[in-house]
DNA sequence: CGTTAGTTTGAGGCAGATCAACTTTGGTGG
DNA sequence: CCACCAAAGTTGATCTGCCTCAAACTAACG
């Protein structure tokens, strides 16, 4: 695994420990460090000038961020917040150099993982274009529950995440539960039918 | 140069030349070849099922393509397709693992690529959102013709680029030029304030 | 100079954003 | 344990940017 390769290799690191809504870094920031999520969930939100969030990606356990920025050779374009307490291992830039170089093998993982991050977003950038915003809010409610069934996601991550507002992940999931497809549970929600959510 | 030492590494290659309009692969097929661009221009469009077209990349000469899904180890995402006379440079999936091996401070170049293009991914994505249509043509015109002046885009391209369509950017070019900002020659235009262009 | 691909312009409609008011939830501390 | 309150969610009404459809025009190439 991805993960085990990585944590064997470093020799040198720092932990944090964070409770949720914290920034781990801001965009326009030079990265001073790669993470590893121990414990918890990050999201990566972009805020564009008029003051409206886009919700990037997700990272969960086991995962790293703010290694595009690194391999960019760029500073940050967003920022990094954690959606609940999260345990980080901080890895320095000095010690990413060292560890890239002595093993092209961690390298090549990094590069897929970005290659394939890279065909979600161009995939959800076509999406914005001729799906509708139903359409996406369906898409998303199940990519997070299957992907952090635990985690309770609110309708602003969901709406941020779908390329909506809120009002409408609201009015959605209404639709939704009349129609049977999901049940609302106090804030959160089940998925009651996973295949007609994804195929209408 | 990235391009150089890549053309330094390749052993076996085969060349191709095409005229516009051709195919070059197709979404869902699995990654045979790295192609190098010698000369010409190719653009990197996906279709949704309701036939709406996206248009991710253009990838200009010394550029490579197709490695995005050799990394990810996944099918193409999206089509490639010429855009004007292009000569490329076939690299096998096997040369590309050799060469991988032997050279990992190339392979580090190809991550540093697809960490930015992961980046403008997103801020496109972001951008979206937020930004007007008028806004992201003009971005779109700014985009096209500082990076490759030569080629005639037609009204379709930068639509499918700015997440528009051509008739969005016909009345959006036909404002520019009335507030002396771009001028219209023919079919191609030239502009004539990119600072305005940009800030406004 | 005919043909076709590309472009322009107008009119109309609608999906979904925005604004606003109200309700619910669930954590906190008295 | 309950009352309170801020944060989160709901629902309705309105409004508009830009897409869609349609039709006429024009560039550019063989």
């Amino acid at each position: 695994m991805f993960y085990q390769l990585l944590r064997s290799k470093i020799k040198k690191s720092k932990s944090l420990s964070l409770k949720r809504g914290d920034f781990i870094y801001r965009e326009g920031q030079s990265p001073e460090n790669i993470y590893f999520i121990e414990q918890g969930l990050v999201g990566l939100f972009h805020v564009s000038e008029s003051g409206k969030e886009t919700f990037l990606r997700v990272f969960g356990e086991n995962n790293i961020f703010g290694h595009r920025s690194f391999f960019a050779e760029d500073n940050y374009h967003a920022n990094a917040m954690t959606l609940g307490p999260t345990k980080l291992v901080l890895i320095s830039v000095e010690e990413c150099q060292r560890i890239c170089q002595e093993s092209p093998e961690l390298l090549k993982e990094v590069t897929k993982i970005l290659a394939q991050d890279l065909g979600d977003s161009e995939l959800r950038l076509a999406g914005l274009q001729d799906k509708s915003a139903p359409k996406r809010v369906m898409e998303s409610l199940v990519y997070f529950k299957l992907k952090y069934p635990d985690h309770l996601w609110t309708r602003k991550e969901m709406a941020e995440y779908s390329g909506t507002t809120l009002e409408t992940v609201a009015r959605v999931m209404a639709q939704l539960e009349k129609d049977g497809l999901i049940k609302k549970i106090g804030r959160n929600f089940e998925i009651l039918d996973i295949q007609r959510m994804l195929q209408s």
